[in-house]
DNA sequence: TTGCTCCTCACGTCACGTGAGGTGGC
DNA sequence: TTGCTCCTCACGTCACGTGAGGTGGC
C-alpha cells in the first residue's frame, strides 16, 4: 500500500476515482479545498489523503453545501476530532495520575516493626 | 434583562435586530436554521436567544456559506463548545482526584509514637 | 502524432434574498 | 380602519458545475 500522503494520481484519475469533472478539482483548488502536488512541469499530483478529502467534499456537496461551508465543515470537523482525542488523552490521563500516587505513597509506608526499629536507633 | 429564551420578539422587530428582511427569517425556519416561539394565533415571537442564533447566521451568511452550510456549521460550533467545556472539567477533575487520593492517605497515616503505643497494647 | 496537461471564458441550473399580492386577526 | 401577521409566487443575482477552446510538454 503506497504512504498516504504519496502524490500518484494525475488529475484524470482522481477525478475519476472522486467521481467529479476535472475542471471541477480545478475550482475547489482555487477555493482552498484542497492544494495537491505539482510536478516539475507543473501538472497536479493527487495522493490518497487527496482523493479522502475529495470523497468526503463530494459527500458535503451531495448534501447541499456550498464550497465555503465545506471549508468551514472540514476544519470543524478536524478541529472536533482533535478535541475528541485530547479528551480520551484526559481521561486515560486522569486515571494513570491517581494511580501513581497511590503507588508512590505506597512505597513510603514502612511496616511498623521496621519503623520501631529505625525509631530506637534514632 | 429579560430571560434569554424569553420570546418577546415579533417578527418585524426580529428583522430589524437582526438586519435582514422578515421573509428572509421564513426562510431561515423552513431551512430549519432556527424555530421562533408561536403565539395561540399563530404569530411567530423570537427570543433573545433567537436573535442571538440570526446574528450568527447573518456572519455566516457575509462569508460566504449557504443555509446547509450555515446549519451544519453551527451544529459543529455546539459540538466544539461541549467538547471544550469537557476538556476544561477533565482537567479539573484530574487534579481533583489527585488531591484527594493524597488527602485519603495522609488520613490514614498514623504517627510513630501513637503507632507503637497501640502495638504495645495490642 | 496522440492524449494528456494547463489555463480562461461562457452557459445552464439552482439557491436565496427581495418584493409583490392577497388573507386574516389584534 | 390601520398596520401588522400569515402564506405563495416570481424575479434577479450569484455560485458552481460542465464544457469548449486554445496551449504546451511528455
Amino acid at each position: 500500500m503506497a504512504r498516504r500522503d504519496h502524490a500518484v494520481y494525475v488529475i484524470s484519475v482522481a477525478a475519476e476515482l472522486a467521481g467529479v469533472h476535472p475542471q471541477t478539482l480545478r475550482i475547489y483548488e482555487r477555493k482552498g479545498l484542497l492544494d495537491p502536488a505539482r510536478t516539475t512541469g507543473g501538472s497536479r499530483r493527487y495522493s490518497e489523503d487527496d482523493i479522502s478529502r475529495l470523497r468526503r467534499i463530494a459527500e458535503l456537496s451531495a448534501d447541499g453545501l456550498n464550497l465555503s461551508g465545506i471549508k468551514r465543515v472540514m476544519e470543524l470537523e478536524q478541529e472536533n476530532l482533535r478535541l475528541h482525542d485530547e479528551v480520551r488523552r484526559l481521561r486515560a490521563e486522569a486515571v494513570a495520575a491517581v494511580d501513581a500516587v497511590r503507588r508512590e505513597q505506597r512505597r513510603d509506608l514502612v511496616p511498623l516493626s521496621q519503623s520501631i526499629e529505625l525509631w530506637r536507633r534514632r
